[in-house]
DNA sequence: TGGCGCAATGAGATCGATCTCATTGCGCTT
DNA sequence: AAGCGCAATGAGATCGATCTCATTGCGCCA
């Protein structure tokens, strides 16, 4: 076994003498350092995390769960985790919970069990959550990603989703769009989406506007048209729409024009998140983004602050809205008479 | 602190004992397994993995290492990897090497570090790989994802690409297409994309046609489609085009789009990898799938069937041409005069 | 030349769980 | 009632690295 017993006996030294070589080999004489560089060369010593982890009462590993890796936003988001706790020096164990409360739970707890020095979840609703509420009677530094800050407990990093929603509104509105509604996967599961919703509604009351309730699809990646014909359809018809996340968005932009409409020209849609992929596509999606790059590193940041026991301020992401071109003017007939909204 | 030590004071038992209250609870008297249990909790005693883990020589992690996770063929597999871990009581470390050789390395040797029971890597080039030149010396069970098995020491989980492409191809040619292209990323960063060149290639002549060289993308996600204008244009220009990955094919689309041509009236394109996106586009991708699901199964399966030391045969993933809407017959005054080939 | 001081090294304990091997104790048999 | 056997439990070693504290040894100064 290549271990450091061996390697100090055939170096023909003690235990923390060959220890020493690795963790300060500047208190060693060259030649003693020489010699335990050599014997574990020979051997393929490679030092045993490990034991290192237990000794240390520390992983530097750090467990991240999201709801799926199915979506992009949170693919994209693990991207820039990764390359920012690799940076920092850590590994990450990574986790899908389907936004489901029972793999929440038991995610949580099996990562607890392997010392994670921290954890950065998105679960599905922040405050109805029994995971989190088990959490904080730990002391187990936890950063809540996505998810707002609801349960004032946790630290969270994400973008501020009613503003950002309600920007996005406006911008609609600022296009002349008078008749806009929102449509959403399944509603129980996301405080996300019902925060968006609030933006919305809230943009549209104070625009005098009439703001609907939220559409629900059966799936955050698809919509159903059918569900949404109802609300399409004759001269008081929605001129645009606003999704909860980008994938939905897409799905939408695909169904309509399968269906014989145009985008932006029949309907205007936007998205939430701003995945990649969205630049590319034609009609190109007008979406709310967050710096995916930036937010890696503060997500990552954050949470190593918190391991280190300080109390990071927490500083909302700023969104920036990406206008693309599936967001225009609403058709002429039914183009609001007076000038847009600046 | 809370450890088996201290549950084991206050239950008034021996360490031994407290261990057994969860490995063996049957060898215990009732009444001594209650007074564990109730210990346990009343401590909040959560078992330490990192010591089970030195104990046991075993880690019950498996390393995961992908070239980025933007791509959502790996975000998809590696969802499917960890859906199918967690089942099998591993978890994952995840990692993403940008193709770099040198992340590569580091990565691979981090993880033998942690002592992960076996790694499951997708690298850029497997034939030139010094990465994997390394862990051949090594007896870490290693498993290759989407890289071709051509250093046939290692098993390795994926679709034939060559045949795949081949499938596409001959698609495109029953369709009625003539003059086929191919674009893919990087070139030199990847051995599948070569692969699928070639049965392409083979496609192409077995057919009695004219096969083009590769055409060299600056990004795998991005088309430039100023390259691909040369060959665009004309009579005799292309009329459809093969993608190495999806997100090439969806970008080439959109740019095609945006600058006034239809696909797939003026052309038509074909992705490969199948992400999930691609059925709710419009036009829907068409395009080469490996069943998702399947996929992550049979890796897991595979690398665990490695660490258990046995020699699991080589199976390829069949893959699926999935048609879409963004491959069609050739434009009306460029179809061949022959009958196609079915 | 004796002793002081510092540099270099070694011995042993520690992190937490678990395995092996002993030992206790009880019931049952003859 | 003595002894056998099995069930239940305990003592100690182990996994691998590292930290603390002791000890060695050497150079240098008085």
């Amino acid at each position: 076994m290549a271990n450091l017993i061996n390697v100090a006996k055939l170096a023909g030294v003690s235990r923390a003498t060959a220890a020493r070589a690795f963790s300060s080999p500047e208190s060693l004489r060259p030649e003693t350092h020489r010699r335990v560089v050599e014997a574990a060369r020979a051997l393929g010593f490679r030092p045993n995390k490990v034991a290192q982890q237990l000794r240390a009462q520390a992983t530097l590993m750090l467990g991240v769960m999201v709801p799926s890796l199915d979506n992009p936003v949170f693919a994209e988001q693990l991207q820039a985790m990764e390359e920012a706790a690799r940076a920092a020096g850590y590994s990450l164990i990574v986790t899908t919970s389907s936004y489901e409360p029972s793999r929440e739970e038991a995610i949580v707890e099996e990562m607890l069990r392997q010392r994670v020095d921290g954890l950065a979840l998105t679960v599905a609703d922040a405050d109805h959550s029994a995971v989190l509420a088990k959490l904080r009677r730990e002391n187990t530094p936890c950063l809540l990603v996505h998810n707002p800050p609801a349960t004032s407990y946790f630290s969270s990093v994400g973008v501020d989703n009613h503003t950002a929603m309600a920007d996005a509104t406006r911008h609609l509105i600022a296009l002349g769009h008078r008749r806009i509604g929102m449509i959403g996967g399944p509603l129980l599961q996301s405080d996300r989406a019902r925060l968006r919703h609030e933006g919305y509604r809230e943009a549209m009351v104070a625009a005098g506007l009439t703001s609907l309730p939220l559409i629900e699809m059966p799936r955050h990646t698809q919509v159903a048209l059918s569900q949404l014909e109802p609300v399409l359809g004759g001269a008081d018809g929605l001129t645009a729409v606003l999704c909860t996340n980008d994938l939905l968005a897409i799905s939408l932009i695909g169904e309509l024009r399968r269906s014989g409409r145009s985008v932006p020209g029949d309907l205007s849609v936007m998205g939430f998140d701003g995945i990649e992929l969205g630049r590319h596509l034609y009609p190109s999606l007008s979406t709310v983004v967050q710096p995916r790059a930036e937010f890696g590193r503060v997500a990552v940041e954050t949470l190593l602050a918190l391991i280190r026991g300080e109390d990071p301020q927490p500083r909302p992401l700023p969104h920036v809205l990406r206008e693309g071109e599936s967001a225009g003017s609403p058709p002429a007939p039914y183009q609001a008479p007076e000038p847009s909204v600046s």
